[in-house]
DNA sequence: CTATGGCACGGATT
DNA sequence: AATCCGTGCCATAG
């Protein structure tokens, strides 16, 4: 409300027809991704500036002014979060993966493992057993998206071994479920993707040169450029695009993260592109800040175009009212988003600090807090929180991808304790025992609400669990 | 008689 | 206004 005083509105009374709020807070990154592409393509008066990177720490930064992270004074609370609007090449991952239409009792225990496991149990048996060590070196560092930070030669040296026989084991393990795992870039996860799919379905000719020489113009979205530079119509570029965001996903890792608890229950939609992702600044330091990198789908800073604007003064008379629409438009998604981001920084703030010892230290320490306590402190209408906080994921430290509406379980707390109880009983608790334990540890629960508890988790009656668990519902 | 799940109610949350 | 959640009551199964 404030913003909207201090834009430089053209013509105020015309914009009175146009809805003064695009709702852009309930989108996810992938929505909001489609939206402001369908925008760009369409509305001239758009513009996409360049990406801007922290030559530090290599992030893409959408905000003007010094990077967040490397800038920031060390001297801080830790207790207080640094919170940014981070730029990443998005891509929407749907295809790939497909082997998880049904899931065996194994895969679901794979997908309770990490990613370097899960990886391995699957290529062990075509290693060569002298090979572990150096197979083992090279996914304990797969950073979380999937990707491998180190150079052949620099893994090869360490281990005193030919550099083919690194590539060799790297070809694997790149072939391995989450496909383009252990590439160096998601330039090269793409290309091994799509060399993979090839082999079972068409793939568009031109899509590996895409990848190989235009994948910075298409993080721009620059079609025409690319057209160019493929040496076809724009239109058959935005085809070969669209194949690869819907088929490819540059970032393997982010495909294996699904929320493990809740897929008994009916959800058995995996997470990929979370919207927020939380780190710890220092992964060493118990007692470092945490880093909470709120994802803008666009690399580089949204704007209306200042020439677009000037162009409008001397527009013929027949395009006026077009042009002018554009104009609006522009400016509308411009100050939304700006909204947006400013309203989803502000609550991550908030959680991050809230729930600090939730995203470190686990499901147990989940602080209850309720959507409208949150919109109180922050000085918004509750429903802005809701929409805010409604379908969107975030990446915790560990590497999990969870729904954002976790953060306000009021009842995720108790039910890990009773999980525990669970866990070490001797013999199968009843409900009402486990009740009287809980209320012992300060959780006073009705016998109830245990079952209840109970069938969310996937557990069954006493009855029928034999002393050991084990027992998938 | 005990343990549990279904149904429904009321209060809180969204 | 609609939905979710904890709970009590009651029927049923063992």
């Amino acid at each position: 409300m404030l913003l909207q005083t201090q834009l430089p509105l053209l013509r105020p009374q015309t914009t009175a027809h146009l809805a003064q709020t695009m709702t852009l807070l309930g989108l996810t990154a992938t929505e909001l991704y489609q939206k402001i592409e369908a925008e760009l393509a369409t509305n001239p008066a758009l513009e996409l500036l360049e990406e801007r990177y922290c030559p530090n720490c290599r992030r893409k930064l959408v905000a003007s002014g010094p990077c967040p992270v490397c800038s920031q004074p060390r001297t801080l609370d830790n207790s207080d979060p640094i919170v940014f609007i981070s730029a990443r090449e998005y891509f929407q991952f749907s295809g790939m993966t497909s082997a998880e239409e049904e899931k065996s009792d194994d895969d679901f225990i794979a997908d309770c493992e990490d990613l370097p496991t899960y990886v391995l149990r699957q290529i062990a048996p075509e290693l060569d057993p002298q090979d572990y060590r150096l197979t083992v070196h090279i996914l304990a560092n797969l950073d979380e998206d999937g990707l491998l930070s180190l150079s052949n030669l620099e893994i090869a040296h360490y281990h005193h071994v030919p550099i083919t026989r690194v590539e060799n084991i790297l070809r694997i393990i790149q072939r391995a479920d989450p496909v383009g795992v252990g590439a160096h870039s998601p330039q090269e996860a793409l290309l091994v993707q799509l060399e993979a799919l090839g082999e079972t379905q068409a793939v568009p000719p031109l899509a590996s040169k895409l990848i190989t020489e235009g994948l910075e113009l298409l993080g721009r979205r620059q079609y025409s450029e690319l057209a160019g530079l493929l040496g076809v119509s724009s239109h058959k570029v935005r085809e070969i695009a669209q194949f690869i965001t819907q088929n490819l996903n540059p970032f393997p890792g982010r495909a294996h993260w699904g929320d493990i608890h809740q897929s008994t229950a009916a959800e058995p939609k995996a997470y990929y592109n979370p919207d927020v992702l939380i780190k710890r600044l220092s992964e060493k330091e118990e007692e470092s800040p945490l880093v909470v990198e709120v994802i803008s789908p666009l690399a580089g800073r949204l704007r209306v175009n200042p020439e677009y604007r000037q162009a409008l003064q001397e527009a013929p008379e027949d395009k006026v009212a077009e042009w002018m629409e554009h104009y609006e438009r522009a400016s509308l998604l411009v100050k939304c988003l700006q909204q947006r981001n400013h309203t989803i920084m502000r609550l991550m703030a908030r959680i991050a600090q809230l729930q600090r010892m939730f995203i470190l230290k686990g499901d147990d320490h989940l602080e209850p807090v309720t959507r409208a306590q949150i919109a109180q402190e922050l000085g918004v209408h509750e429903s802005t929180i809701s929409r805010a906080v409604a379908n969107k994921t975030v990446q915790l430290p560990n590497g999990r991808i969870i729904p954002l509406k976790k953060f306000f379980d009021r009842s995720l707390h108790i039910r890990t304790e009773m999980l525990k109880i669970i866990e070490v009983e001797t013999k199968p608790l009843t409900d009402t025992q486990i009740a009287h334990l809980l209320s012992e540890r300060g959780y006073p629960i009705a016998r109830r609400t245990v079952a209840k508890y109970r069938s969310i988790e996937g557990i069954l009656p006493a009855h029928l669990r034999s002393s050991n668990r084990l027992a998938v519902a």
